[in-house]
This record gives C-alpha cells, sequence and structure tokens, in this order.
DNA sequence: CATATAATATATAAAAATATATAATGATTG
DNA sequence: CAATCATTATATATTTTTATATATTATATG
C-alpha cells in the first residue's frame, strides 16, 4: 500500500496516457469521436456532420485509427467507422460532462 | 431532449475541451499535476521528484499557470503549487484509473 | 547597505512535431 | 471505364519542446 510511486514506473504511463492525450488535443477529432461514441457512420457521413474539408479528415481518421481508438468496416464504396472500446471511451465521457453540460 | 447537437455549439466545446487535451498531452505535466492532486509541493521538490531540469519545470508550470490548471503561494524563496479545482481535476482521476492500476 | 546565494522565472533560438491545403492515387461499383 | 468514396503524397505553415543563457525575487551575512 506504497504511495510513492517508483519514477520509472510512473513515467511510462505519464507517456501512455499523455500519447492519448495527444490524439484527443485536436477539436475534429473529438468531434469526430464525440459523433462516433453514439453509433457508426462513413466518412461522408462524418464529412457532412462537421464540414470538415474531405482529406483533413481522413488524415485525422487515419491518426485515430492508427493509436486504435476506432477501427473501420468496408461496406461497398463506404467505410464505416466505429469507437474501440479502451481508455479513450471513458476520457470522452468525462469530457462530454464536463463541457457539454452534465445533464445530472 | 435532441439528441443532435448544434455544430457551433459542439464546435465551441470541443475546442474548450481540446485546449485542456493540449495541456495534459505531455508526460512532464502529467506527472506534475499527478503529484499535484495528493498535496502542495514547491518548485524544488518537483525538481528532485521527477527529475526535470528547472528551465523546462519552470516551463511547463508556466503553461499549468496559464491555463488555470495549477494556482501558487509564495513562502519565502520557495514558491508552492497546488491544483485547482475543475475539468483537469475529473480527467486526471480518469487517467490515474486508467492507466496505473485501477485498485478496484 | 552591499553583496552573495538560493529558488524560480523568462528570453531566445534551434529542433521536432502537428496541421492543412492542393494535388494525385486507390478501391469499388455500375 | 466513368463515377463515387476514401486515402496518400507533397509542400508549407504553425505549434510545441527544450537547451542555454540571463533575469528576478527573497533571504542571509559581513
Amino acid at each position: 500500500m506504497s504511495v510513492t510511486i517508483d519514477l520509472a514506473t510512473m513515467h511510462q504511463s505519464a507517456e501512455a496516457a499523455s500519447r492519448l492525450m495527444r490524439v484527443l488535443a485536436n477539436a475534429d477529432r473529438l468531434m469526430l469521436l464525440c459523433q462516433l461514441t453514439q453509433h457508426e457512420l462513413c466518412v461522408s457521413e462524418l464529412e457532412e456532420m462537421l464540414d470538415i474539408r474531405q482529406p483533413t479528415l481522413s488524415q485525422q481518421l487515419t491518426v485515430l485509427r492508427e493509436e486504435g481508438l476506432v477501427t473501420t468496416r468496408r461496406e461497398g464504396k463506404k467505410i464505416y467507422y466505429q469507437i474501440a472500446p479502451g481508455p479513450a471511451l471513458a476520457v470522452m465521457q468525462v469530457l462530454y460532462q464536463q463541457f457539454c453540460g452534465a445533464e445530472a
């Protein structure tokens, strides 16, 4: 039950956490994830909803994919994005509470 | 009870949230805040605990100060830092749970 | 008081990481 | 193969990080 944590361990955890924070440190990506917490959506739907240009959108989605925050599924020409389970989801919930009105 | 949120409003919230994420998107700053969630500490104590060079430390603390995540108190030559209440604290708690072992 | 020392902050500049626009490329379907 | 949906490449602008040097503030001492 020690309170002091080994520095190396703490550093590792901090690196991992800061990496997630870095992915979330962009309004476009936050909005994308926020939409995806509700239900899966394809790229063109996201583009229309959020008014982000298509290449930029695709680049941000690539970041989310590479960091494992979303998974994809192809259906014909469309690619559907879903949010993946993990720490990101927990953080998104807190952010929603804190910044988008906590409805009790 | 509408599910769709106004785009402009969402964008504003996302900007605010991403701004917080940006501040937390750095391992040094996360470790600093993590220490400060326990109790206030002065700069030299933080420097020793975390093994960060003094100017770097001071620069990171300035970021935290300017973003309102910490407050300070001078005592003689020393300046003590405390964490400020707000959304950052809520996020830090989730990060601790998720990345530093959730002890049930 | 003048000066030394300790604790912290700021300035500046160079390097690294991110973001974004435009243009080009890939995949799928009819 | 033309049209649609999406990704990648390239170039450029912007932001962040960090190191070195310097400044500030408070205390202590001769």
